[in-house]
DNA sequence: ATGGCGCCACATTGGCGA
């Protein structure tokens, strides 16, 4: 089962690229953040027929998330519950046994914008949530942007970003928190090439010279972590023509390993 | 290295992203 997570920066501009995505990469989830469409503007006809199914909340000009699958969605929430929120950021849905929560984290801004601790408090919430959401779903994958690069491993040069918006460390420190419930981020559980990213700016020719940051994740609860059998990023979709400035990142997960751990270890 | 690029909207410039 191949999970996916891609911060396409408007579906409207990416459409034809998501279309060729799921032809050729044959996904079973992507999950997709900043559409930027009202729901009214959703191409589900489209994603329908390719084959997809979708779930989808969004607004205009920013933020807006989905989940689209090749099985059923069930169980679907929109928006985090308990926290009242205007910005579209939050989906899950049930896929096939698996809680899939599609996350576009805030940005912040900077570390002194009102916008920083919004992303802070949005953090805390989604915890709170997880949390419970987990005494439910012990198989619980949270995908997403979540703008934030956890180690100076994920950043091209620590220096130049050190203390700043992405890395800093209330921020490292709610990426810990989302761990610390049980998760384990899936790109870390294999041996990994230096200076893996998942964006880089437009600007400078970013991508060119790898200046970029590992900030989308997939993170799993540990029955999905023992099946899971690779987690790698799509680099060849921000060489296309007009890219989104986010690849898809992807974790793959053997759904055989999957059902003998539930007979190895069933569920309390 | 202040910006740079790309996307959006009550648009032809400014807000925002990261």
């Amino acid at each position: 089962m191949k999970l996916v997570a891609w911060n396409v920066n408007s579906l409207k501009v990416r459409l034809p690229q998501l279309m060729d995505f799921l032809a050729t990469r044959q996904p079973d989830v992507v999950c997709l953040q900043e559409t930027k469409l009202t729901d009214d503007k959703f191409p589900t006809a489209d994603i329908e027929a390719a084959g997809y199914r979708v779930a989808f909340v969004g607004q205009k000009t920013y933020n807006g998330v989905a989940i689209v699958s090749r099985s059923e969605l069930t169980e679907i929430q929109l928006g985090i519950p308990g926290f009242e929120d205007e910005q579209k950021r939050m989906i899950a849905a049930t896929v096939n046994g698996i809680r899939v929560v599609c996350v576009y984290c805030p940005n912040g801004q900077a570390l002194d914008s009102d916008k920083y601790p919004y992303k802070l408090a949005w953090f805390d919430a989604l915890t709170l949530w997880l949390k419970d959401e987990l005494t439910r779903h012990s198989q619980l994958a949270l995908l997403g942007d979540y703008n934030i690069a956890p180690d100076d491993r994920d950043v091209h040069d620590p220096e130049l970003w050190k203390d700043g918006i992405l890395v800093s460390p209330p921020e490292r420190e709610r990426f810990q928190t989302l761990l610390a419930l049980g998760l384990k981020d899936s790109f870390r559980l294999f041996e990994q090439p230096e200076k893996v990213f998942s964006w880089w700016d437009y600007r400078m020719m970013g991508f060119r010279r790898n200046h970029g940051l590992r900030i989308d994740h997939i993170l799993l609860t540990e029955p999905l972590a023992a099946a899971c059998t690779s987690s790698t990023v799509d680099r060849d979709m921000r060489k296309l023509e007009r890219p989104s400035d986010h690849a898809p990142v992807v974790a793959e997960i053997s759904l055989v390993a999957r059902e003998s751990q539930k007979l190895d270890f069933p569920a309390r």
